[in-house]
DNA sequence: ACCTGAACACCGTTCAAGT
DNA sequence: ACCTGAACACCGTTCAAGT
């Protein structure tokens, strides 16, 4: 019955999957969850921390549905695949994105969790965390484009969306293939864990 | 003597670039300019229309500094750094870039504009906006991760950021250029005009 | 035409007070 | 510990009224 971190996430999602993160105010999702705004900043310390965990869940989601035991590149691609999915599944989710300050201690873990198929793989830390920033960087750069209305039905008039998106992660993936790990195209394969 | 809308886009920039986007608000703008806050709304419709303006002066500048007369992976290549240049160069501008709605008209007359340089290097219409748009993102999905403060300060512990998109930038056009045109490689060249 | 002054509705956040 | 109720400071926007 009482309330807590969890319900307060929900309830802040569906609203702005409802109204867009315009409509995302304290008061409204204290209305959905039937107590005052003010009972919130018991659970959360302000509405930019919520948006920090709202977009963390977007990464976390993504990172859960990709395989372990893919070579590195279809790893990064895949992953790419699923960001960008996880985002547009989700209305103004790259802008939340953009919003989020990231969390006090999860962003070292989240990225270096992020980038541990990578580091199995043979590529240096900083080699991974470079290809997984840009794979990252491209998907939030179309999601936050496709998420704002006129843009996207701008876009979609002239070309194929979902296409061009691909056709640029794909590239980017290649190239980053051919210019990481120049001496060792082919990756060992896959491991156990 | 009288307020002219490029005096409240200067005001709106310079306070944004001293403030953060969170400081940009109506009645700090018409500070600066010695006005009432309500006489902004004489000149523009609203602060939406603002910062779509401001977006649309990034895609612009960047747009008049690359030549015109460079192969189209080269232009794309160019354009990317000149835009993500740009971006960096104003605080917040990646975030904008995210708010703005489009302008009414500009944005079909922009996005042709833009892909005019590779449109007259030969790619239809089509994959001249698709590269573009995929470069776009890429500067803007950077740019965005560079200026939230903690996130820009944890990954330069880490990575070489400047030199990661760059590397991202040169993987994702040169992987275009093999995909987009596979038998048309090398372009006519410079043309008139 | 262009700007002021005052107002409206709304927002994030705080905090004493309740239970 | 957890929530209410009221308040504070602030914000975008409107509009009658001035010049």
């Amino acid at each position: 019955m009482k309330l807590t971190v969890e319900d307060i996430l929900d309830a802040a999602q569906s609203l702005v999957d409802e109204e867009g993160l315009g409509g995302l105010n304290m008061r409204a999702i204290a209305r959905r969850l039937d107590v005052q705004g003010s009972a919130l900043y018991w659970h959360i310390h302000n509405r930019s921390e919520l948006l920090t965990m709202l977009a963390n869940l977007y990464y976390q989601r993504a990172f859960d549905l990709v395989p372990a035991n893919l070579d590195w590149p279809e790893w990064l691609r895949t992953y790419g695949r699923a960001f960008h999915t996880e985002l547009l599944a989700h209305r103004d989710a790259a802008q939340i994105c953009g919003l989020a300050r990231p969390a006090s201690r999860s962003v070292a873990k989240g990225l270096d969790r992020l980038a541990a198929p990578l580091l199995s793989a043979g590529l240096t830390r900083t080699q991974a965390l470079a290809c997984q920033s840009s794979v990252i960087a491209l998907a939030v750069g179309w999601a936050m484009y496709e998420q704002s209305p006129h843009m996207k039905s701008h876009l979609a008039r002239a070309l194929d969306i979902p296409g061009s998106f691909l056709q640029g992660l794909d590239a980017m993936v290649t190239g980053l293939a051919g210019t990481v790990l120049p001496a060792n195209r082919k990756t060992p394969g896959r491991r156990k864990g």
